[in-house]
DNA sequence: CGGATGACCAGATTTCAAATCCGGTCATCG
DNA sequence: CGATGACCGGATTTGAAATCTGGTCATCCG
């Protein structure tokens, strides 16, 4: 069993730039273990499909992506509010190809990975901030279905352009701060909260945050003996 | 030159079912002649291509979502109000297959027509909506890029089924609900609007929409021989 | 006559079998 | 004992022949 994951990351960092170039369906993994340098074999000493190499590299994106919300969220706990914590998720997801394939759903990027489970993951990450944010009075008390509202009401800012070719596009700085407009007047509270308040909010999801990244590293290292969850 | 608006009528209702059940791609012109009852040459005394026909049978769908709009309008004019109109084209769209194929580009069902003329015609529609809501101060004056704001979060709404299969679905009625809300908060001001000032509003845009009545009639049943705009 | 029709044409699409490719294994090598 | 690539069978691609279909127009009614 190989612990190294400095090899597995190497692996990884290949199999990324094929995919973002090619697409799920058009790399193969020799073509992965040649840009690794390595031999095909070796790529089965860490995952037991190719399409649980590509899951792990999703998942690697999506890890990082959790991390840096994480040290932003305990560096800036005001970053808790939904209209800056969509901002930041919104900008993160959009400079990252896999993670922005994931949630449109980019069939040509993505080939059968469109159902993996990573995105049920995401889901369900999604639902607990909701959760929590409900709990701390983060959001406003009238919104019905507020788990729907936020997906509906944000989806269309990562589908934009892909979607509507006849409006003009906006550079991402600029969507991500109407996105952060809309959330803020559609869903949170009139007044500004209370700051005390915020710093218990962030430091709980934080908390969570890093017990995902633990699991996530598991799933993503994790050797082919090793089942998975 | 037939006139006989009738039998194109006709020709478009068994295309529309057709392109319903099979998509544009799989309907053949034979197909709908059949099912019209007629032969595939009359086909092409009213539409120079197969292609202008099914653009005509979006743009009579988009006819009657407009026609019945302008009458919502014209009965109550609070309907201008943003989240009760966009409510309102939100329910049209979403009962009309073909519209709805149409917003979330449903390549399955439209094929080559999703890069249609038709698209374009909608933005436009939609766009001078907002500069007639931005001048009669219906929405609040401090959103960042209004038409991108409104286009993108509601985006989401029709596109929620088909991208999110995660998220538990909800009926078209309480979806329309929760894009109420969002837009009501997001981008209408605080207060409610002065009832005088919506009846102007409403008599001009159910005028504009009559205008684009009578030239969508002009385009879906003009003969092949006048051109095209 | 003048509107309606369907046989007809060329180009596009589909079919199907042969050729190639590729995910996954494992005997062998260092 | 970890790494490798030749090898296997099922999946995918290829390409040429067969079929289909958008569009035309000579002919046929009313």
């Amino acid at each position: 069993m190989p612990q190294p994951t400095e090899r597995a990351d190497r692996i990884l960092d290949a199999a990324g730039e094929l995919m973002i170039r090619l697409g799920y369906r058009k790399v193969t993994v020799e073509d992965v273990a040649r840009q690794a340098g390595i031999g095909k074999g070796t790529v089965y000493l860490h995952w037991r499909t190719k399409e649980q190499l590509f899951e792990s590299l999703i998942l690697r994106s999506a890890r990082e992506m959790i991390t840096e919300l994480a040290e932003k969220l305990r560096r800036d706990p005001a970053e808790i509010q939904p209209h800056r914590f969509l901002r930041s998720a919104f900008r993160a997801t959009q400079r990252n190809p896999l993670l922005r394939a994931l949630v449109t759903s980019d069939v040509e990027l993505l080939g059968s990975l469109t159902e993996s489970p990573v995105r049920a993951r995401e889901q369900d990450i999604a639902n607990r901030y909701y959760a929590l944010i409900t709990k701390h009075g983060l959001v406003r008390d009238d919104v019905p279905h507020l788990a729907y509202a936020i997906n509906a009401s944000t989806l269309g800012f990562y589908t934009m352009s892909s979607l509507k070719p006849g409006v003009p596009e906006l550079d991402d700085e600029s969507a991500a701060d109407v996105l952060a407009h809309t959330v803020r007047h559609a869903f949170e509270p009139d007044d500004d909260p209370d700051p005390t308040l915020l710093v218990s909010a962030a430091n709980e999801i934080a908390d969570l945050f890093d017990d995902l990244d633990t699991s996530y590293r598991e799933w993503i290292y994790g050797a082919p003996g090793n089942e998975r969850g």
